[in-house]
DNA sequence: CCACTAACCTATTCACCCG
DNA sequence: CGGGTGAATAGGTTAGTGG
């Protein structure tokens, strides 16, 4: 069935945007800068964006992965001698602070009209975790950059779980956590309502055939 | 096969406006 | 002041790249 679709493409996955590949030269620039300042603001962001001709988006998500790189890092060298921190005093003289509480520390606060935010109201509903596929569809729909879509479904996620219907108590889904992304059963009629995503995104992710082992840590008080 | 890491996530906090 | 919400942080998880 369906053999129309699928014949080889290989499904990317479709839930996530594509990797990317930084080259030599666009990561030792990144590296450079974040010795200067781990914390670059959005002028700072926007500006290596167009030198190294990679999205803004991917530049904060590479400075979010190297920051914990380098503190897991730290961290692990620093264990190692854990019997006397020779120069334990880390509390190094933020020399970048400066840069960051100065003035561009933050990018400008997005307005999102009501029409928009109806939209994404929409499109949240019937699923929370929308694929890139779906994330840019709704950036063209509504004139937002995709990635001020992706952080407002994620302050919507955290700030609206579960959205049972008036319904002061919770549903059964009382840990997100241990059960990764069961998005719920849509309608596939509901779903109709944002064309173009609808068609394959009914079956968006699945959820995770792998070892659910994952992480049971926190629960199990 | 496996280390590395981009992409994604949650949880929490900061920032800013507005009634 | 407190509620609402966009943007940031720390840090953990998932999955693609490449030795």
């Amino acid at each position: 069935m369906a053999p129309t679709s699928t014949s080889k493409i290989s499904l990317p996955c479709g839930s996530r945007r594509r990797r990317l590949v930084l080259k030599p030269t666009q990561q030792g620039a990144l590296h450079a800068l974040f010795q200067q300042n781990p914390y670059p603001g959005i002028a700072t962001r926007e500006r290596l964006a167009r030198e190294l001709d990679i999205p803004e988006s991917r530049i904060q998500v590479w400075f979010q992965n190297q920051r914990t790189r380098q503190l897991r890092q730290s961290r692990l060298g620093s264990a190692k001698s854990q019997g006397q921190g020779p120069t334990h005093g880390q509390e190094q003289p933020p020399s970048w602070t400066q840069e960051h509480f100065t003035k561009d520390g933050r990018r400008k606060r997005t307005s999102i009209s009501p029409s928009q935010t109806s939209i994404l109201l929409q499109a949240f509903e019937k699923n929370r975790f929308p694929s890139i596929a779906t994330r840019e569809h709704l950036a063209s729909l509504t004139g937002l950059p995709e990635s001020r879509i992706q952080v407002w479904f994620q302050n919507r996620r955290a700030r609206h779980p579960g959205q049972s219907r008036s319904g002061p108590v919770k549903d059964m889904e009382a840990h997100p956590k241990p059960s990764p992304y069961v998005t719920v059963p849509v309608e596939p009629g509901l779903l109709a309502r944002v064309p173009g995503v609808s068609s394959f995104d009914t079956h968006f992710f699945v959820p995770h055939p792998k070892g659910n082992t994952s992480s049971n840590m926190s629960a199990l008080a």
